[in-house]
DNA sequence: AATAAACCTATCCAAAAGGATGGATAACTA
DNA sequence: TAGTTATCCATCCTTTTGGATAGGTTTATT
């Protein structure tokens, strides 16, 4: 089995061969830079994996992924990153990757991860990619004060300014005002806007 | 690596049984009911990974799998469905299950993420996962025609009744008649609550 | 040929929404 | 203290919605 790690952190380099190689069967390759990597890619036979840091000298995001995906023949590749979003992993394995790797996983479970990418299979840690989107503190919601706020909130349940005035037990020419002072807050030129606006932002 | 595999299903037993021996170094049972892995969880030493079959005779769902997970000092447990939902495998992950296998995957994947599970990783399939909910071909879609489906998506786009009526070349009345009857469908009692139902659903 | 349905239009009315002004209070800040 | 901001209320007006009622055409089905 072989495998190609790219990754200028050295400790993570040497510790990553050193774990396969005693593994045996797995003969290893290491470089520090993507320029490096596909020169061995190309002079080299088909690699069983491939891994790539994210964020490496010469390494320009997805696209290099991609270009190292369709490299001499076809390769299997897969991402390795301390700081990447889950988003640059679900673009990863969407644009084919073998797998996405975050370097904050214990040594034991990254090197069984590489073997298991090694393998065919495509691997991403389930965690990680089931995390729910951090709560983006909306920059939309510290627009508003925290009256609009609850006038919008009434809005996105489908309730009418009369319904909104009575639950915050206000009158509705009050409601109507904070409705027209938020529809310009949000960009929106009417009600129905507004609530598909707050909607979209996570609002509620 | 001690393996126990809870299926009623012969077949896949018989071959995931006959492959993980053949590795060597594995030491599989096999039962075909869930009172009988009860049994040989609580009289034999820890395994390394118990395999569960979400649809077999005697098997409650989630919440054996919950105490299967608890059982006999605490085990690592996943799941093995041939129908199960994306909802049920992010719920047993949730519970701490050691991961999620659908019957779907080719012979050779599934020995390896079983082999992986085995090691003390969480596996589930990526694209099971990241799969966007199935287009449940909304019932609500159904129940509107055509015309009134064109006029609810001008609804989600935040338009007037004069803007859809002149967007789709017809009169206004016809348009709010549309609104009207598609009120009426959908269950809303205005526009920003069909608009954010229509949203809910999907649709658009 | 008769029926149903999906479409379109028109008119009328009441309610709701959108917007403009003017004014008021309390609380916090420069 | 003066100014700002968030909050509230009222009045007046126009436009938009929501709803009812009464037609019409076309197309597919029975």
């Amino acid at each position: 089995m072989r495998i190609l790690i790219a990754d200028d952190h050295d400790l993570l380099r040497d510790t990553l061969v050193l774990f396969l190689e005693g593994e045996g069967n797995i003969e290893t390759s290491a470089v520090g830079t993507f320029g490096e990597a596909c020169k061995l890619i190309d002079s080299e036979e088909k690699y069983d994996l491939i891994l790539l840091d994210y964020n490496m000298p010469g390494m320009n995001g997805l696209d290099d992924l991609k270009s190292a995906l369709t490299m001499h023949g076809g390769q299997r590749v897969a991402l390795i990153s301390g700081e990447a979003t889950r988003q640059v992993a679900e673009d990863a394995l969407e644009a084919g990757a073998a797998g996405f790797v975050p370097k904050s996983l214990p040594a034991k479970s990254l090197v069984n991860a590489v073997k298991f990418m090694a393998m065919g299979e495509q691997y991403a840690p389930i965690d990680f990619m089931t995390a729910v989107e951090e709560e983006t503190n909306n920059p939309l919601a510290d627009k508003l004060t925290n009256r609009e706020l609850q006038v919008l909130k009434g809005l996105t349940e489908g309730k009418s300014n009369k319904e909104i005035a009575r639950d915050l037990a206000i009158q509705e020419p009050t409601v109507k005002l904070h409705m027209k002072t938020l529809y310009r807050k949000v960009g929106a030129s009417n009600r129905t806007q507004a609530a598909l606006i707050a909607r979209e932002a996570g609002l509620f």
